[in-house]
DNA sequence: AATCATTTTGAAAACATTTTCATTAGTGTT
DNA sequence: AACACTAATGAAAATGTTTTCAAAATGATT
């Protein structure tokens, strides 16, 4: 219950609050004796300044909201690592958002963050509708409140930094890969909620899938297991298929499943291949080719570039794209 | 930048600070007319209190610190969605510490955590030593902020509330199941690092090797897919196996995807079960029997229990044990 | 109409900091 | 030694709420 308040500081060590706060925040403006006494008694008491007396005071909240549409989304949850990780090196606390899946009323939500008085917020949802990026926008306005986007983009709009890859040519280079392999009947297997980066990916498939004059198909399911299960099994009744390109590795591995239930060799008869390297990828058999997606990096770039945005310094480029690789695995030729 | 405070709406609606406080908070306390009036200022203006200040007068947060070691683990990540919803229901704001895996310097953020001013923390990490048991009582009990412990327990400690299932129970059904399949050799897979639960499990499972006269044989590898794939196949080369449970269904997959490698296979020649029902095992062939742990209700209940303490209210049993389900699938007979 | 009890309200204190502004101490120059 | 600067410090104001305590309004009872 002991309660160590500044004036208790500024007591022992024999100086004005003033001083305890500058020895704190302005070290550089106290003379190195005193600073050093103040910091001492401070140690010895184990002070912590309140946040939020702090935070009133200074209406900075060194706080950044994190705004998510889903935890166990794996690529969510690792992201989250990444922007832990930076923000425990700037001091921010994390206030987590986790976004009611049906109503998003976001802006009754976004009002409780700006009460709440954060320094910055990140948005992590990866399928961000008009209204949602103007109301972002706004908030960044009205309030100025920097707000960065990471793992999506927003296209034609530089307007709210963003941290993500380039998935079009991700699709793009995947795509080719299996066109060099040989196949000509390439789907891409995407989902039927409309993502913004599922958007991308499928535009670089079209590019690539045009340029060697072939036919593009593309096929609409579910992220849910149990559903694409039976897509899947249809499909194979009715379609020629020797390669496949879907938007998620889980869908990728699934895919596999049904496929050699319907004995289908993989990667003989079809070649396969997905989006992010996850354990699933490397948990099924045959292991997943699939596009590598630095996810941790997306969320620590982001934060930083928070960071950044909250100090008000210059950001050079406020569309940042990371680099991604293509990771050969036995599910392709 | 419009900064709306509480002056705005006293002015607007005609009463003092007081009463406005008091229809946010205490609307009983406040006739209903005027209540009425307030309400529609705040309404028009958009009012929303200033979290700071607020906390700083009333030395309440609403806000409750999670802290977790590792966001990337499946089994956390689905947690905080259970915490999340609940939370938001009761009104409550998450903040988010990730642990640093190596220097777990507890002290530090559970200082910052204090500083922060919390009403409550939920403890996620399901490796509690000794010493962080006894930081989280001490922290209970000097600044009288309740903890709750979900997906652990701190066995022969009934002294934090903790909300679980009783993983003994699980791996004795587990392991019981495998043995009724006629399995002799029965290994159980953990963990190189020990956690607490899965001692729990460990237990379980000796409890029915031993009843059953057979001898147990427990193997630790590491979680880690690249390290246990050199583990499990050393161990084809130099024993016997027919039966295993692994302490995590990636583990399970990956000993499964191991054994095909050695032309074993399953479940004909060895039956594997694991522990979560996770996408992991929907997705592996075949498809993995597994104990499944209600992971959402879990981190939903434990949320739950800490909004009762910081209400006061009485909590009837401070230990919670959530059922577990055996889901039985192709990788045991 | 007077009295008392209860409900409703407002003024001001409290919360723990940061920050502004004024003052004092210290340093170097002539 | 006087002066001009600069550096270091402290007093007090400011931050936006909640809460306490007292006063005013209302209602009930005689």
């Amino acid at each position: 219950m002991n309660k160590i308040t500044i004036y208790d500081v500024a007591y022992r060590a024999n100086v004005s609050l003033a001083t305890v706060s500058r020895a704190i925040n302005n070290p550089e403006k106290v003379k190195p004796d005193t600073r050093e006494r103040v910091l001492k008694v401070i140690e010895e008491l184990g002070y912590k300044p309140n946040a939020f007396a702090r935070g009133l005071a200074s209406r900075k909240s060194t706080t950044v909201a994190v705004i998510v549409p889903d935890m166990s989304r794996a690529s969510i949850a690792e992201m989250m690592n990444g922007i832990a990780d930076i923000a425990r090196v700037y001091k921010y606390t994390i206030l987590l958002y986790i976004l009611d899946n049906e109503d998003l009323n976001q802006e009754d939500i976004l009002r409780e963050i700006i009460a709440a008085q954060v320094d910055g917020i990140l948005y992590l949802n990866d399928e961000v509708t008009n209204d949602q990026y103007e109301f972002l926008q706004r908030v960044r306005d009205e309030y100025s409140i920097p707000v960065v986007l990471t793992n999506t983009v927003f296209p034609d709009h530089e307007d709210i930094p963003s941290v993500s890859i380039d998935y079009e040519k991700a699709a793009y280079e995947m795509t080719k890969l299996l066109i060099e392999e040989g196949r000509k009947n390439i789907f891409m297997v995407s989902t039927v909620r409309k993502y913004m980066v599922n958007d991308l990916k499928e535009s670089g498939y079209l590019r690539a899938i045009e340029e060697a004059g072939l036919s593009p198909k593309i096929m609409r399911t579910s992220g849910r297991v149990s559903v694409n299960t039976e897509h899947f099994n249809e499909y194979f009744k009715n379609h020629k298929v020797d390669g496949v390109l879907a938007v998620r590795d889980s869908i990728a591995v699934n895919f596999m499943n049904v496929a050699r239930q319907n004995d289908v060799v993989i990667p003989k008869d079809i070649s396969v291949a997905g989006f992010q390297n996850t354990k699933y990828a490397i948990l099924a058999r045959p292991k997943l080719t699939c596009v590598d997606v630095p996810i941790y990096d997306i969320g620590a770039v982001g934060m930083r570039v928070l960071t950044k945005l909250m100090n008000q310094e210059k950001v050079t480029d406020p569309e940042v794209i990371l680099d991604h690789t293509i990771v050969k695995r036995d599910s392709t030729l």
